[in-house]
DNA sequence: CGGCTTTGACCAGCGC
DNA sequence: GCGCTGGTCAAAGCCG
C-alpha cells in the first residue's frame, strides 16, 4: 500500500514522468497535419469548409460536417513532414537564396542542381517516411486487432466451456443450494464472471463490466479487499463460480447497500482454487490498476457522472489534506472506488484515483469516466503484460492515453499498484492549440462554467483528445454503445447487454482511454462553459482552421461529444454529493 | 425514514 | 514482534 493516491498527491509522485513528444505513429501525423492546416488553412477561416488543398485530402466533407462517414482516412494520407518541412523550408531559402543571387551561370546551374538533388533527397527521404509511418500504423493496427481477436477468441471459448461445465454442474450445484433463487444467481454472476474475466484479460474488458448488468457478486467477490490478496484473487472461472456459489450459500444475498463490504468482508474469507492464470492474475491485475486524475477543481469532487457514497475518510501521510473514500453506489455491490484527496502543494488541484470497474450499465455521461478505470487499467496491464520483464510499456501506455500530450500521462512505476496518473492540471504545449484547431462540433448546453479556470486548458486539451478519438475512431462508436447500452438497460436483456458489451468493449479497448481522458476533462463542473470558451476563441477569435484529419464523424466523434457534453450537463442531474 | 456523512475502530500489509 | 500506514467497517448522527 504504497498509497498510490497519497504519492499522487505529492505531485508529482513517485512515478515515472514520460515526456511523450511522439515522433512516431499517427500522432505525429496530426500534430504535423495541424501544423499543415494551421499553415494552409488559416486563411480559410471556414471551419466546415470544402477542402481546397490538395494535400488536405483528409478533409472530405461530407455530411456538411466536414466529416466523411464511415470512413477514416487512414492516417496514412497524413502529411508527414515533420522535420523534413524545416528542412523544405531551408530548401527554399536557399533556393530563394540562390535565385537571389547574382552569380555566374554554373555557380546558378551547380546551385540549382544541388537544389534538385535535395528536393530528391527530401522527396525520397518524405516518401521513406511516409513508408515507415505507414508500417508503424499497419504494425499498431495489426497488434491491436490481434489482440482484440485473441480476447474474443478467448471469450468464445471460455462461456462455451464454463456454460458446459456449468451444464454440466448445474444439477449438483443446484442440489447443494437450496433456494431457487439461488439457481438463478450464480448463473448470473458466472456469466459476470466470465465476462469479467475475459474481459480484464484484454483490452475490452472493462467496458464489458462497466456495461454489463448485472448481480454483481461475482464481481464483488472476485474483488478481495486486500490488495495483497493476489492467491485469492485468482480464482478462476470454474472455481470461482464455485466459489461463489458457496460462498454465496454462506453469507447469503447481497442486495442490501452494503452487500459490497459484505462481499468485500467475505472475501477475506475467501479461499480460492486456481488453476488458471492469466485471464484472473489479470483480472486480479487490473482490480488494482488504478486511474488518478488530477485536475483542478474548486469542487470537493470532481462529477462523473456516477453515484458515490462516502465510506470513510483518513489523514494520508504526508498530505494535510484528507482522503476521502468512496464507493460507487450506482449498483449494488460495484466494486468501483475511488479516492478524493486533495493535492498537498496545491490545493486546488484535486486528485480523484479510481478503482476497479464498474459491474453495472452506466449512463452515458458516466460512461466516459467510467472507461477511465478499466482502459487505463487495461492499457497498463496490457503494457506490463506484453513486457518481458513485466514493466509496464510507459511509452505504449502513456501515447495511448494521451497520445498527443507530452506530460500529461504518468505512470507510476513504484506503487504497488499500477497507476496511470493523467495530469489535466497542466496545460499543454500552447502551440498544440494553434496546432490542432479543433474538429468538433459540439452543443453547448450549459456555457456557464469554465473549466479549471482557464478555458484555454479546456480548448487545449480537446484537440488531443478528439484527435486521438479520431485515430481510433473506426474501433469506436461510443454513442452506439451506448445507445444500445441504454436499450438494454430499458429492456432489461443483462445477456445482450453483457454480449454486446463485450463485443463492443473490446472495440473500444483503446478508444475508450480517449473517452475516459475526456471524461476527466468532461468531470470538471466548469467544463462546459470552457469548452464554449475555448471554441469561441478558436472561432471567433479567427484561430480556426481545418479539420486537421478527415473524420468518419457522424457515429464516431459525435459519440464522443456527445458522452462529453453529456457529461457535462449531466452535471446537474448527475447525483453529485459533495463532501 | 431512508440515505448519506462522519469518525473512531479494526484489519492487513509492510518495513524495521 | 511491533509500529506505521492504508483501507475498510459500522455505529452514530445529520439531513431532506
Amino acid at each position: 500500500m504504497d498509497a498510490t493516491p497519497a504519492a499522487a498527491s505529492r505531485s508529482p509522485p513517485p512515478t515515472i514522468q514520460f515526456p511523450v513528444h511522439l515522433n512516431s505513429t499517427t500522432h505525429d501525423h496530426r500534430r504535423h497535419n495541424s501544423d499543415d492546416n494551421k499553415r494552409t488553412v488559416i486563411d480559410e477561416m471556414d471551419f466546415f469548409a470544402k477542402k481546397e488543398h490538395d494535400d488536405d485530402d483528409r478533409v472530405e466533407p461530407s455530411n456538411g460536417h466536414g466529416f466523411k462517414d464511415n470512413k477514416i482516412p487512414t492516417r496514412l494520407e497524413f502529411d508527414v513532414n515533420t522535420g523534413l518541412n524545416l528542412l523544405t523550408t531551408n530548401t527554399s531559402s536557399e533556393q530563394s537564396m540562390v535565385d537571389d543571387g547574382i552569380s555566374s551561370t554554373m555557380e546558378d546551374k551547380r546551385a540549382k542542381s544541388e537544389i534538385v538533388t535535395l528536393q530528391a533527397e527530401l522527396e525520397r527521404i518524405k516518401m521513406e517516411n511516409l513508408r515507415l509511418r505507414e508500417m508503424i500504423n499497419q504494425v499498431t493496427s495489426n497488434y491491436n486487432a490481434l489482440q482484440i481477436h485473441l480476447v474474443r477468441v478467448m471469450e468464445d471459448q471460455k462461456p462455451r466451456e464454463n456454460n458446459e461445465d456449468h451444464e454440466q454442474d448445474g444439477e449438483l450445484e443446484d442440489n447443494k443450494k437450496n433456494g431457487g433463487n439461488e439457481a438463478v444467481v450464480p448463473r448470473q454472476f458466472m456469466d459476470l464472471s466470465l465476462a469479467a474475466a475475459a474481459a480484464a484479460a484484454n483490452g475490452g474488458g472493462g467496458d464489458t463490466d462497466e456495461l454489463s448488468l448485472s448481480s454483481s457478486e461475482g464481481r464483488s467477490q472476485d474483488r478481495s479487499r486486500s490488495p495483497g490478496n493476489n492467491e485469492e484473487n485468482r480464482n478462476n472461472n470454474e472455481d470461482g463460480m464455485v466459489f461463489d456459489q458457496d460462498k454465496k450459500a454462506n453469507i447469503g444475498r447481497e442486495d442490501s447497500p452494503d452487500q459490497g463490504s459484505q462481499g468485500w468482508s467475505s472475501n477475506k474469507v475467501a479461499r480460492f482454487n486456481s488453476s488458471k492464470s492469466n485471464v484472473d492474475q489479470t483480472e486480479a491485475t487490473i482490480r488494482k490498476a488504478r486511474v488518478s486524475v488530477r485536475a483542478r477543481s474548486e469542487a470537493p469532487m470532481i462529477t462523473d457522472g456516477c453515484q458515490w457514497r462516502k465510506y470513510g475518510q483518513k489523514m494520508a501521510k504526508g498530505n494535510p489534506c484528507p482522503r476521502a473514500y468512496y464507493r460507487c453506489t450506482m449498483a449494488a455491490g460495484c466494486p468501483v472506488r475511488k479516492q478524493v484527496q486533495r493535492c498537498a502543494e496545491d490545493r486546488t488541484i484535486l486528485i480523484t484515483t479510481y478503482e476497479g470497474t464498474h459491474n453495472h450499465p452506466l449512463p452515458p455521461a458516466a460512461m466516459a469516466m467510467a472507461s477511465t478505470t478499466s482502459s487505463a487499467a487495461r492499457m497498463l496491464l496490457s503494457g506490463s503484460m506484453s513486457s518481458a520483464d513485466g514493466i509496464m510499456n510507459p511509452n505504449f501506455l502513456t501515447r495511448t492515453l494521451l497520445p498527443c500530450s507530452s506530460s500529461m500521462a504518468t505512470i507510476s512505476a513504484s506503487a504497488p499498484f499500477p497507476t496511470v496518473t493523467l495530469d489535466l492540471t497542466q496545460n499543454p504545449n500552447p502551440l498544440q492549440f494553434q496546432r490542432q484547431p479543433s474538429q468538433f462540433q459540439v452543443p453547448f448546453p450549459n456555457p456557464t462554467q469554465n473549466f479549471a479556470n482557464s478555458p484555454a486548458a479546456a480548448a487545449s486539451l480537446l484537440p488531443q483528445l478528439f484527435g486521438q478519438a479520431l485515430y481510433n475512431q473506426s474501433k469506436f462508436s461510443g454513442l452506439q454503445m451506448s445507445q444500445e447500452t441504454e436499450a438494454n438497460n430499458k429492456l432489461g436483456h443483462q445477456s445482450q447487454a453483457a454480449a454486446i458489451n463485450q463485443q463492443q468493449g473490446h472495440q473500444n479497448s483503446l478508444a475508450d482511454t480517449v473517452t475516459a481522458a475526456t471524461a476527466a476533462i468532461a468531470a470538471d463542473p466548469n467544463f462546459t462553459a470552457a469548452l464554449a470558451a475555448a471554441i469561441t476563441s478558436i472561432i471567433g477569435g479567427g484561430g480556426g482552421g481545418g479539420h486537421p484529419s478527415s473524420i468518419s464523424n457522424s457515429n464516431a466523434s459525435n459519440s464522443n461529444l456527445t458522452t462529453t457534453t453529456s457529461t457535462s450537463g449531466n452535471n446537474k442531474n448527475s447525483s453529485f454529493q459533495g463532501n
